[in-house]
DNA sequence: GATTGTGAATAGATTCACAGCT
DNA sequence: AGCTGTGAATCTATTCACAATC
């Protein structure tokens, strides 16, 4: 049985890994796989099976001693848990290369995320449409922000305009930012920044090259 | 005066940070700033002074007592601690939505990589050029990742063809790969491998919604 | 017999506090 | 006087080892 009671203090870290765990659970679930364990996951998903369990300590008993845990019911606990059973409203600001891509990357809409519009301040694309997605000028995100119910904001813009963007998105009541632009943006503290930036994923591996 | 020593045990998470050091001089030398500090840096960017600090002393003295860093000498520094003072050649596997993004991401060729090759296994797409990268057919890969030296790999494949396309990268002599595909990747213990998985950043940014 | 869940132990990362330069 | 570089202290994360459960 599930308990999803939601501890005060959990690291971003530990909330990847839920994330991981919960592909893992689909896969299994493709494959038809009706039960595992730690161990069996680990084994088979390159994991650490304590790691797994202590994990899920932190939210309630999800498995059965001596048996392992329900696929289905694990999967379900950890999406409650990482809250994509229900769809989060999101917009998008920005619709040049990366924003485009964002915009038709089937992923969101199918595990627990929508783009219900985009925004850009360039003449030429506000009025299109990408993937069925409005483009909107940037004028008009508080309005439309609000009008949708977005929770979460994706900025693609040139770094110059980051923060303005995040700004606004701020101001009109967003929670998340998802950020691919190479600055530290300032959002408040009630505000949860996510900074995605390519190229430091690749200095990370041009370092570790010999 | 920068040592330049190599260490061994370098955790990512530093190297992470070095790269944002890097951004935030680059943006120091842009405003016309000759010198800094680990303290003047930690106000603007929101950074920890001593993390700064400590960083910079797993690899040499960076800064003079008493007084702070050059910001030209502590970039060039880091820029060859990173290994981006040179340009390294890539080669992108999958040329659809977020491939086609990443090729035209001018932000690479700027930044000590370039890519060299794209490959698709889509006839429509192989032979044209995005952005002047000619798109070569998948079977081509071993051949071409050869002839232009290419040291790291960007998969943007489906999450069922990554596993094989890591495969041919690997038997071709790649040595890091950067995966965007929803998949946990089985490489050897030599090549290094980085996931970029944007479903995995929306659900942490889901989870702490309250 | 097998596996979960967990306190104790270990390893790793960050922060503190100050000696050592300029 | 002010800032770097660093050992010591603290905090965080992971792993170990085993009691509890099926």
């Amino acid at each position: 049985m599930p308990a999803t009671s939601l501890p005060e203090d959990i690291s971003p870290l530990t909330v990847n890994r839920l994330s991981v765990y919960l592909r893992c659970l689909r896969r299994l679930q493709e494959l038809g796989e009706t039960r595992t364990s730690s161990k069996a996951l680990a084994r088979r998903f390159h994991l650490s099976a304590t790691q797994i369990r202590k994990d899920l300590a932190q939210f309630g008993e999800f498995g059965i001693r001596g048996v392992g845990y329900e696929v289905a019911e694990l999967k379900e606990g950890l999406e409650t848990l990482l809250g994509v059973h229900r769809t989060h409203p999101a917009v998008l600001v920005g619709a040049g290369n990366i924003g485009t891509a964002l915009a038709r990357f089937p992923g969101f809409s199918s595990g627990g995320f929508r783009i219900f519009a985009i925004f850009d301040n360039d003449l030429d694309k506000v009025g299109r449409r990408i993937r069925d997605i409005e483009v909107f000028h940037s004028r008009d995100l508080g309005r439309v922000v609000a009008e949708v119910g977005a929770e979460i904001g994706i900025l693609a813009v040139p770094a110059a305009a980051a923060q303005e963007n995040c700004d606004a998105l701020v101001a009109a009541g967003i929670q998340a930012v998802l950020n691919f632009a190479p600055v530290q943006l300032e959002a408040g503290p009630a505000v949860r920044v996510k900074n995605v930036d390519l190229l430091i994923f690749l200095e990370e591996l041009a370092f570790f090259l010999k």
